[in-house]
DNA sequence: CGCTCATTTGATTAACATCAAAACCAGTGG
DNA sequence: CCACTGGTTTTGATGTTAATCAAATGAGCG
């Protein structure tokens, strides 16, 4: 019954979630609904991981709740961090055979996983499904495009303020005063190819400023104007 | 009757493509060669705009000779070359509504240009070419999130050598000594987030040491493991 | 040949990284 | 409540890489 249900929704609502705008690699809800059945919840510790580089690209999952990050790893132990993954995103999509990134959990987190296989199979019969992939994809190309701009032309405080936005827009409660942080300043670094002092000092520096206020668990935006001079970017 | 050849073509081989493989962003000429039938062909001068930034996506184009970049301005002019487009490559399948980013002709560039609503018709009927175009697109994916560890976290002759074997790998001549660069140093800086004279130096220092010789319209890669080790990539 | 544009070289500077240590913070257990 | 511990963040001093500024050289072209 519940199935036929998953059936019933996904026929009338496929095609209309492609309006789901330029702006959040989300999964909206109604087009992926139909994995639910087939799903198993999981929940995974901080700073455990959620799937590894090279490994075979059994499950994909849906964050439920808590942050995680994908993680590019250098032989000599550099990283780089894609991206922050957030309630609503999905993991393991963005692979084929194998996973391209390490997957790991920033906090706490808790996931809906679920076999690939099932997904893969899905893809091949609805096409609007496998339309909406492609949406999900380019989304997550689209940011991509940005954060290399970030890395290959921006300075450390224009880095900084980008990011704040970045994390304000992604954040639940966007435009609120307190903008919580859940990851620490290495992986702030390392998202931004920075080092963890700079990353340090352009904060203190903003907060001098008179732009953020620093918090233990997070960071106050004081003066969005300034951050959205500074980040040099139309898009926020 | 030559359209009656493309259909047939297309429902006999459309499966097969997704084994391209992950190391290129090409068209594997099956899948897309039934939009064939509604190209046309245009000619685009050195240094011309293919794209430009938020026009409308009405065009998509398949490179057919030439050289290609695809370009993120800041407002005071930095730049950003996301990559490098190749005979083969498709440009403006990256975007839905609008284009991203202004493509630009390197060299003197020959095209396929397909309407776009051609192409988002066939996609929302024919369930491969949705497949494949998702497939496009996780490649573009993949490049960019090597691309991030790249400008992020490599040095500048690491940068390089990882240039220098990626061109190596698109190129059609993959493996010969002599490798062309139909770009300018300006571009090769704006793509690997470094200054002019940094490229131009690095390269001088790379010929100093026998690794590579520079040629007026490329470069010969000399000691090709010397290169593999700077470029700090198990991919190469 | 002389013009323009691209590349290379040189000298100096600035931004950020690195190294080192102090301060802070969250737990934990007395 | 306080001291102790391990980890994270902040601050300070110094070093390095690559950017910037400036000029010379080289290549393509009418």
């Amino acid at each position: 019954m519940e199935k036929a249900m998953y059936v019933a929704r996904q026929t009338v609502t496929l095609i209309s979630d492609r309006a789901s705008g330029p702006t959040t690699r989300r999964a909206p809800s109604s087009v992926m609904d139909v994995l639910e059945q087939f799903g198993t919840t999981v929940a995974v510790r901080r700073g455990h991981e959620i799937h590894k580089h090279d490994e075979p690209a059994q499950f994909c999952c849906k964050i439920l709740s808590g942050c995680a990050r994908t993680v590019q790893l250098m032989e000599d132990g550099r990283r780089q961090i894609s991206e922050f993954l957030w309630p609503g995103d999905m993991i393991g999509m963005n692979d084929l055979e194998t996973h391209q990134a390490n997957t790991e959990a920033v906090t706490e987190v808790t996931l809906r996983r679920y076999a690939r296989r099932i997904v893969e199979t899905y893809a091949n019969s609805h096409i609007a499904f496998a339309l909406h992939l492609r949406t999900m994809t380019l989304m997550n190309l689209r940011f991509a495009h940005k954060q290399m701009a970030l890395l290959g032309r921006k300075t450390a405080v224009e880095r900084i303020a980008s990011f704040l936005l970045e994390m304000d827009r992604q954040s639940a409660t966007s435009g609120a005063r307190l903008l919580e942080l859940p990851m620490n300043r290495t992986d702030i670094a390392d998202h931004l190819g920075l080092s963890i002092e700079t990353v340090c000092r352009t904060l203190v520096s903003l907060q001098r400023d008179g732009t953020i206020a620093i918090q233990r668990s997070g960071v106050e935006l004081l003066d969005r104007a300034t951050l959205l001079e500074l980040a040099c970017d139309a898009q926020y």
